[in-house]
DNA sequence: GATGAATGAGGGTTCATTCAT
DNA sequence: TATGAATGAACCCTCATTCAT
C-alpha cells in the first residue's frame, strides 16, 4: 500500500496556476483542503457523522463555513473525502512486513503483529466504526473503503502466499481463502470485541503476539509442505 | 442461547390486571410495545439511530408520538430496547447445533453453517452495523450487545470443545482462543465484507458451506488428537 | 366575609336525586369536585397555570383525566374555579377583627395584623402571584378576584370607618381613600417585597406588628378627632 | 436611578472591530440584539413567559429562530434580558423629582405624581405582572427586579428624607419605614387594582394627583416638625 | 476568495383533550 | 359513570446550507 495515491483534487495545471499567481484558485489549495480534512477527522471520527456538526468542523479546522463549502459541496462529501484519507493512512505501509526477507513463519508473525496492532488501535477502531455506521446510508462509501483498503491488502497477502507456494514452502489449493483465514486467525477474539466496544483498550503487545503466533502456527500446520 | 429470555415489561400481576379490566395499563400492553419496536426496527436498522427520526418511527409503527413516549422514555431508550430484542432474536437458537448428537466434524460444520448463515444474513448484518455505528456515543450499548450475544455464544462453544477434550477427541491447550479461532475461520472473508457492504448479498449456501468446511478442517488438523 | 358563599354547582334538585339514587349525576358530586380542586390547588398554586400539567392535577387529585373533564370543561375553567375557591378561603374571616368590640386603635391594629399575616403568608402570596400572572391572558379572572376579594374587604373597612365617623371618633372627608390608605400603611414595605419574591419568608409577627402599629398611628394622627 | 446602566453586551473592542470590518461579530450587533428584545417585549409582556412561544418572538422581532439563539442561549435568558431592559427603562429617571429644588411638600408631590404615573401605566403594569407571574419558577428574576428597581428607588427616597431630617424639616424615627409608607400612600387604592386588572385604565392625572396630595399630607402631618 | 451571520426546516419531546373500554 | 391510553399540534432548540459583506 506504499504507493496508495488517492488523486488530489488539484490538477497539475491548477497547481501551476497557483504557483504562478501566488494564490490558489477557489477550492484548489491543497494545504487548506488538508486543514479542513484534519478538522473533520477530529470531529467525525470522534463523534460519528451525524453527531458531528459542521460548526464543530469549522472550529476544529480553523476555517470558515463558507470556505469548507468551497472545497466540499456538502457535509457528506467532506465525510467521504475524510474516509478516503483515513483509509489511505491506515492501509499504506501495513503490508511492508511481507516484503522484508525472512522465513515464512517469522514473516507472517511480523505481518500479523503489524496488522493486529493497526487494526485494533483506538484510532482505527473508531474509524472503522464510523465507516460501518454509515454503510446503510451511503453504501458505496463502505464498499469503496473495503475495496481500496482491506481488499488491496488481501491481494498483497495473496501475492506473498503465491510466491511461497511457488517456492515450494506452502501447499495451498485456495490461496484467496487461505489469505482470509490467516488474517482472521490473527485477529481471533480481538477484532469483534474492539468493534463492539466490549474491549475498551487495544490488546497488549503480549496478548496480540500470542494470538498471532498461535494463528500463524495453525495456518502453517494446515498449509506447510 | 435457547433459553434467552429478556423479560417483557408486563409483570404477571399487570397482565392479570389487564385481563381482568380488559385493557392494559399505560406502557404495559406487550402487543403495543411490540408494535412500536417493530416500527423502530424498520427505521433504526435501515437508517441508523441518528438518521431515523421519531416521526419515522411513528409512521412505521402506526402509533402516535405520545404513545411511543408512554412506552419508552426517549429515543435512546427505545433504541436500546430494540437492540436487546434484536440481540435476543439473533442469538437464541444459534447454538442448538452444538447440542445435537454427531461426530465432532459434522457437528462443527453444522454449527458453522448455522452461524455464518445467521451472522451474514441481511437482517443481522444491518443490525450489527447499527450497533457498531452507535458504539462511539453509547458505548455500553455495544458492549452489552456483545456480552449477551457473541460472548454467550462463545461460552457455549467453549463448553462443547471442553467436552470433546474431556472425551479425548480434541487436544486444546487454550480452549478460549481455539473457540475464537474456529468462529473466525468459519467467517473467513465473509464477515468483514458483509459488514462494510462490499458484499451486498449474503454468501450462497454453497460458498459458506465450503468456507465453513475448510475452516473446520484446518481447526481439526490443528487440534484433533 | 364570613358569609362568602360561592354557589356550589350541585343544584338542590340534583342533590336530592343523588341522595335518592345513591349516586350523583355526572359532574355533580360536590365531594369529587372538591377533591379535584384540592389537587388543582396543589399544582396550580405551586407551579403556576402554565407550568402545571393536567397530569399533575390528575395525580394530586387522585382522579382520572376523564373525570376532571366531566367536572370542568378545560384546564382554564378548572383554574378559574380554583381561584374562586382560593379567594373565598383567603378573604372569608379576614375582617372579623372589625366586628369585635374595642377602641378604635386596638381594633385597627388587630385588624391590620390579621390582614398582613394573611396577605403576606406563603400560601396567599403564591395565590396572588398566580392570579396576577394570568391577568394578561384572562383579564376577567383577576378583576373578579379583586372585586370579590379585596374590594369586599375594603367595603367592610369603609363600613367600620363610617361607623366610627358617625360615633365622632374619626373625622374623614374621603372614607374610601382613607380605607385604602390604612390598608397600604399596614402593608408598607412588605407586600411588594413578598410579591416579587425579594422576601422569601413572611414577616415575623414582631415586624408586622411594628409596621401595622406605626401605620395605624399615622392614620389616627391624620384622622382622629 | 438616573445613571442606571445595564452594560450592553458589545464591549468597546468589539464595537471597534465591528466598525472596522463593517459587520458585527455573531451575537454582538447591538441593533439586532435590541430588535430581538423589542420583539420579545411585545410577546412576553402581552402574553406572559409561558404563553409566548419563540415562534411568536421570531415573528414579532422579524428575525429567524437561529438568530435569536445566537444572541440568547435560551428562551429564559432572552426573557431575563428583556426584564433587565424593562426594569432599567422603568426606574431610570423615576427619582429625578427628588433632586430638584423646592419645599418638601411640593417635591414629594411632584415625586409621587411621577411615581404613580409610571408605576400604574399600562406598560409598566403589564411588565410587573409578567415578572410576578414568573416568580414562582424563576425566583431570582423577581428578586433581582425588585432589588435593582424599587429597592434602589427606595434608597433614593431614604436619602432625600434623611437630608430633610438633617435640615430639621422632618422628624422621623424610622426613615426606612417612613419611605415605604410614603410610597404606599401615594399608590393607595390604585396599585393593586391595576395589578389585578380590576382597573383597566391608568388613573387620570386628576385622580392620581388627588391621591398623591392626600398621601403626602398625611405623611407630613405625621413627620413634619 | 473568505467570512460567518442568517435562515428555517426539522429534530426530540410534552401535554390538553378525546373516546373506547 | 369513570377511566387512562391515545392523539397530534405545538413546544424549544439545532444545524446544514446560503449569501451579503
Amino acid at each position: 500500500m506504499a504507493a496508495d495515491t488517492t488523486p488530489l483534487p488539484a490538477a497539475p495545471q491548477d497547481m501551476l496556476d497557483s504557483l504562478r499567481r501566488g494564490r490558489p484558485a477557489a477550492g484548489r489549495d491543497p494545504a487548506k483542503r488538508q486543514q479542513i480534512i484534519e478538522g473533520a477527522r477530529r470531529v467525525f471520527i470522534d463523534m460519528g457523522f451525524d453527531a458531528a456538526s459542521m460548526n464543530d468542523v469549522t472550529r476544529e479546522a480553523g476555517v470558515s463555513k463558507g470556505t469548507i463549502y468551497v472545497y466540499f459541496a456538502s457535509k457528506e462529501e467532506l465525510f467521504e473525502a475524510l474516509i478516503e484519507e483515513e483509509r489511505s493512512a491506515i492501509f499504506s505501509d501495513l503490508y511492508q512486513a511481507l516484503e522484508q526477507a525472512g522465513d515464512v513463519r517469522d514473516t507472517l508473525i511480523r505481518f500479523g503483529v503489524a496488522l493486529v496492532t493497526k487494526i485494533t488501535s483506538d484510532k482505527v477502531t473508531r474509524a472503522q466504526r464510523t465507516v460501518i455506521g454509515i454503510c446503510e446510508r451511503i453504501p458505496e462509501l463502505g464498499a469503496r473503503f473495503y475495496e481500496r483498503g482491506p481488499k488491496r491488502g488481501h491481494a498483497k497477502l495473496m501475492s506473498f502466499l503465491n510466491a511461497e507456494v511457488d517456492k515450494g514452502h506452502l501447499a495451498i489449493a485456495d490461496v484467496e481463502l487461505a489469505a482470509y483465514q490467516l488474517t482472521e486467525l490473527c485477529l481471533a477474539g480481538i477484532f469483534r470485541q474492539r468493534l463492539f466496544g466490549y474491549r475498551t483498550e487495544p490488546p497488549s503487545t503480549d496478548e496480540l503476539t500470542k494470538t498471532v503466533t498461535a494463528g500463524v502456527d495453525i495456518f502453517l500446520k494446515a498449509y506447510e509442505t
